[in-house]
DNA sequence: GAGTTTTGGGTAAACATTTTCTAAAAACTC
DNA sequence: GAGTTTTTAGAAAATGTTTACCCAAAACTC
């Protein structure tokens, strides 16, 4: 069945290739990829014959050499932060169904907030060819931002990115879900809340600490200097965070946390000591990983979408790349977020009488069982 | 600077290719091509000026023209069953580190237990036309099996593989580690010892299933039918099936779960009780996830290192595809597992007088933290 | 029914490389 | 110093597609 003339050299047995189909359709190379490619010109006999061969021989289009010819790879790069916080994951997972659903290929790369990784990350994608990149590390340094930029394939950026013609931005209202978080606490009689922010040089952990001081400023209640931590989004940093909190003389009632993995290293300080959550100190966290359910208590957190972020992502690279996508001209994409209540967070000790505080807590958690 | 005649059509800007190099360099393209790769029979001088070029012009190989010519795109499939289980995310990172360190990209992609999921992954990567592609899901259906064989690529299986040329397979000595976990509860004074299992229509599940079996029975303690509960691998399951045991008249004193996330989903089923881990129930997991140091308490799990699955899995690839590579006869790569003591074993309640109990638990806890 | 338009499919030129083949020049050999 | 071998680099073929261009035949038009 093989053709003839082939196999020559020391190389990988080939499958079949358009030649193949055309030689069995008995039409020309150029019938066969019209017919693949779905253009309508073609005859409705011819094209039956044509997909009959392309079963019989197991025809799959070489995608390189598409690639090669029409200068589009359909690949999108995604560039993460870190893909063990898992967060991303469910990033990753989204976009890639999306993508694949589009008839892209997603290529990944996480990078480890390390320069010479993303440069190198970067300078890989750039090679592969990509045909457009979403940058989805909520913040990327200046100088890999220009590598970026410098070529002309659509780029979106989370929540952070340069106003430039062919950049699209997901606009992440952190606002909204901030403040539902401090209303919530405020709400429960906290007066003493504590942030744990992201690490500083990421443009959208001061955007996100910034939002935590603007709507405890609008309640009125005051942020000491001591009681904003720097943290890094990692589970260990986490930890070391609210231990430091924990050595200040007077404590925090709660503890606000920049994402989700902060959170469950503070749950894991507050393990080694005397205090409990919720009833010592809560705790809230940001972005409701799937695991954020299955903490001890279940973690009070800030959603932030993973799917919603995903189809935007999407779109929107989409709408870069596609010459008639309906929203190209859509610069800024808009990302809600909101407050998902469960166990972590409870009233301040002594805010009510210990039986009032009993009850309560068990009408909240059977609400919570629902 | 631009290249005269290009442009031409409506497409992407171009960046430099080999002809631009070559002319900047007043060489031929093929001497291009040979200095790029590193081909020995360049004179130095010559070279030089290549590279100068190169630089100059910003010159970056198209992977697509080179993969289409050579008959190998430097890409390596790798298929894990959901990315949104904390071990692959680690597993996905090792991989890709190794790959890229070698020159190679990576195509992720998860199966989600989903059969026309599986083969569509399938074959995507072929007509990617993948190097070769690591399966590392722990077991996989016979029909993808099947279609992956057909192609030629070097194919690697964790922990079950069909026996073919082309197949290499990393044999997970999960005995090893799961004695070691049995044996670790016996000797604290466990009798009566419950296992929630993986699905069991995967091989792996059953294998990890049976090991435990042959431990218990080593040391002549009796496995009842009701202590062996099917899970799934996640969070969910892992909390069901844990309230299956509680229902049981006679309660386990331990359980072994055949991976982490479910052990996270028993620890959450305990804390909707009044028992509490270790002191009323001991729980060990499988893995060993960055997580589960920071659960609540943190998990005694058996290791199975990501890093040496990943170094093995790379590395067996790279034996079925590069012509002359040192272990290119070798079929089965070993891994080994190991039990790693946290705090989430104890002694089985009133197994030892309280004062004893009080006095080991504060000295091993104590080891647990240097 | 001859001229004109439409339809549909084939030919061949790209695309950016690697690699084989060839040939010139350089370095030996006696 | 003529013949032989080695070294080195260029010319050109090949890789599997898409697509612009062209031309034959069919379908209209009057």
């Amino acid at each position: 069945m093989r053709k003839a003339g082939k196999a020559g050299k020391h190389r990988r047995a080939a499958s079949a290739n358009i030649h193949d189909v055309a030689r069995r359709a008995r039409v020309s190379i150029a019938t066969v990829s019209r017919v693949v490619n779905g253009i309508s010109t073609v005859d409705a006999d011819l094209a039956k014959r044509v997909w009959k061969a392309v079963e019989e021989v197991g025809y799959l289009p070489n995608t390189q050499a598409r690639a090669l010819v029409s200068g589009r790879s359909r690949i999108l790069g995604l560039i993460v932060s870190e893909i063990t916080n898992p967060f991303f994951p469910e990033l990753v997972q989204e976009f890639e169904n999306l993508a694949v659903a589009q008839g892209y290929e997603v290529m990944i790369g996480s990078t480890n907030y390390d320069a010479a990784r993303t440069e190198a990350l970067i300078r890989r994608m750039l090679q592969r060819g990509v045909d457009g990149v979403a940058v989805m590390t909520f913040g990327i340094e200046e100088a890999q931002v220009q590598q970026l930029v410098a070529h002309e394939f659509p780029l979106v950026f989370a929540d952070a990115g340069p106003d430039l013609p062919n950049v699209r931005v997901l606009e992440v209202n952190y606002g909204e879900g901030i403040r539902e978080a401090v209303q919530h606490l405020a709400a429960l009689g906290h007066r003493r809340i504590a942030f744990i922010s992201g690490p500083l040089r990421m443009r959208t952990a001061v955007t996100r600490r910034d939002a935590f001081r603007k709507s405890m400023n609008e309640l009125g209640l005051a942020v000491p200097q001591a009681y904003v931590v720097e943290g890094d989004h990692s589970m260990e940093r986490g930890k070391i965070s609210m231990e430091k909190l924990l050595a200040l003389a007077e404590l925090p009632t709660a503890v606000i946390c920049s994402n989700d993995m902060t959170a469950i290293g503070v749950l894991h300080a507050l393990d080694e000591t005397a205090y409990k959550v919720p009833t010592d100190i809560s705790v809230v966290g940001f972005d409701d990983i799937r695991l954020a359910q299955f903490m001890l208590p279940p973690l009070t957190t800030v959603r932030m979408s993973c799917k919603e972020l995903a189809e935007a992502a999407v779109e929107a690279l989409r709408a870069g790349i596609e010459p008639k996508h309906p929203q190209s001209a859509q610069k800024e994409w808009p990302i809600a977020t909101r407050l998902v209540v469960r166990r972590s967070t409870d009233f301040p000790r002594g805010s009510l009488p210990a039986v009032e505080k009993q009850k309560s807590r068990a009408a909240r958690r059977e609400a919570q069982a629902k």
